[in-house]
DNA sequence: CTGTTAGCGCTTTCAA
DNA sequence: TTGAAAGCGCTAACAG
């Protein structure tokens, strides 16, 4: 392991050959001979050689970072996108770039702006609610681009997600189906996606009957277990009535199922709960939990999928192809306690 | 916004200089006249021009990438860990390139050779047991490297992290003293730091005497909530006797916990789980799990700081400063059930 | 199938 | 405090 980095024209000299047909060799094995590309990847080998990206992007133009914008890297939700993302990923010649907007438009602005500077192969982003400065300079973008998560009209390019306004929708309904006639919306961070749930739970409510604003208990701070038994607790001391409720998120109900047990509050028999992503952990609570199952790894796969399809075929001399727009949709996860009742 | 990118040289022109001296402008602001200053930063906000990092790169040598490599995007161990790298980042100059091991030793020296080809700022690795090759890979470089979430002998560089085996050890003492004679051990994965956890557990339990090898139920399956209740399942089915359980990780604890309910076995009186890590909702749960709260997001933090400290300030001659090794240490967090018993 | 000539956009010297 | 020249390592566009 020598001090000096090995460059293409290490490689070069020793194989005989020119840098260029090295950098060929290196990129498109089937236009140099057979014999010539062993010698090639062998000596890389001795050498340790790898190419230096910098110089690459410089000379080309084009990189092979694949930009990824989503607004948190804690919250379970986007890190199943994340890891569908990756997965995508692996075996391909890109890298992932990750940027963490922090649900702000004006930080996605920013991190828009440094990520279009590196040309990247493809971007994908969170959401369709970006901002109008965010929108221009992705519009402007000659890379495809995946807004995902959500399903909307006016795509910037391709789109993959669901809608959470029908989500939240058919959960609702299931919640006054199996019987709730006073139900709850608890909801944290509010962030346009859970205003859209929120106006699914509004609506089906309102057709019902039975909405009631003040059952609605909201906070802009972001959702945390803990932060759902407090707002159930708040809720309780309001409406005691309250009898269903629908959570903008799992981790939200998960805090409710705890403060529900605390207070002796039986699920389902006089509280239903329902969740929203349908995360892992909701399969295996007890009592159950019912949820919306969204496709947040297969979102993740496919959006980098999209990517590399149209960096393969970009299709009509448009310079952006026929822009995909899929509806993966979701699935309402109905569930119910299978606990023996203590005697 | 036109098509055409914006180069130092534009700027440069429109201002009046060279562009040498509009890069210094940008570098160091100070060895510029303030007027000029003024003049340059005006128009490059003007013309919206971001520099090309990879022309950068390649001339200078040098990037503001902080490689971080670890093992699992999904884990919330760490993204956790990754907010505090984020956080930390965030009014920098610096960027973080993630790079995700999945576990793998393997798949980490990839990473590694692809990270350190990119001349990274820093470097950041998860634990103590990386490959003899990685080894050789960061003590090879020549930037500063922080092995994170371990502490342990011969760091590579610097190191800052915890004892597993004593954060077990001290969660199993608990479980002793809160009077469990039958405890179990319950894990996943069985990643090194897994195995000193387990390590950890065994040498309490062994020291007081009530160590038996077939309460303990290992896989090599990733942890999740459900299979924490199918693992629980399996050691009742064994072992009825069991009235504390340690597990590897909190996921698996909130499935022991769930499992629990379901099987109308009461926690604390029958049963003592504790977790590890102290995410965030075992702060909620009911019935309350005991873990060990460990500096995850302080870690991440605190990682990138180490870099960027050294980076300043390189220290001696030796081309790699004092190795810095902090033992952020752990909590046991013991918890105790508040609910009102039902009627 | 292989080589030559430029030059990507920036920074490093060194000089003024 | 500012500028000129040279080149980082690679690839595009042509030649052969």
């Amino acid at each position: 392991m020598s001090k000096e980095r090995v460059t293409l024209s290490h490689v070069a000299q020793r194989a005989g050959v020119s840098a260029m047909t090295v950098s060929r060799a290196l990129r498109s094995p089937d236009k140099v001979s057979p014999a010539l590309l062993r010698r090639i990847e062998k000596i890389v080998a001795e050498l340790g050689y790898v190419p230096n990206p910098a110089a690459r992007a410089l000379a080309s133009g084009r990189t092979n970072v694949i930009g990824a914008l989503i607004p948190s890297v804690t919250n379970n939700v986007f890190s199943d996108v994340l890891r569908g993302i990756y997965a995508a990923t692996e075996d391909g010649p890109f890298e992932v770039q990750l940027g963490n907007t922090r649900y702000s438009p004006l930080t996605e602005e920013k991190l828009l702006a440094v990520f279009l500077s590196q040309k990247p192969a493809g971007l994908i982003v969170t959401g369709i609610d970006q901002s109008p400065a965010s929108r221009r300079m992705l519009e402007g973008a000659s890379c495809p681009i995946v807004q995902i998560m959500e399903i909307g009209s006016g795509p910037i390019d391709m789109m993959i997600g669901f809608s959470h306004y029908d989500g939240a929708a058919a959960a609702t309904r299931h919640l006054i189906e199996t019987g709730s006639r006073f139900p709850a919306f608890v909801g944290a961070r509010m962030d346009p996606r859970t205003q859209r749930r929120f106006a699914g739970f509004r609506d089906v409510c309102s057709a019902a009957g039975c909405f009631s604003m003040s059952r609605c208990v909201t906070t802009p701070t972001p959702s945390t277990v803990t932060l759902g038994t407090r707002l159930f607790a708040d809720l309780v001391a309001r409406h005691p009535e309250v009898d269903g409720v629908f959570c903008n998120n799992d981790d939200l109900a998960l805090g409710i199922l705890f403060e529900a047990q605390r207070r002796c509050i039986a699920i389902p028999e006089k509280l239903t709960v329902c969740g929203f992503n349908d995360l892992e952990m909701m399969a295996a609570a007890e009592p159950s939990i019912t949820s919306v199952r969204t496709p947040r790894f297969a979102i993740g796969r496919r959006a980098v999928e999209m990517i590399v399809a149209r960096l393969a075929d970009p299709g009509p001399d448009t310079g952006r192809g026929a822009a995909e727009r899929v509806d993966t949709g979701f699935e309402l996860v109905a569930r119910q306690s299978t606990a023996r009742r203590p005697r």
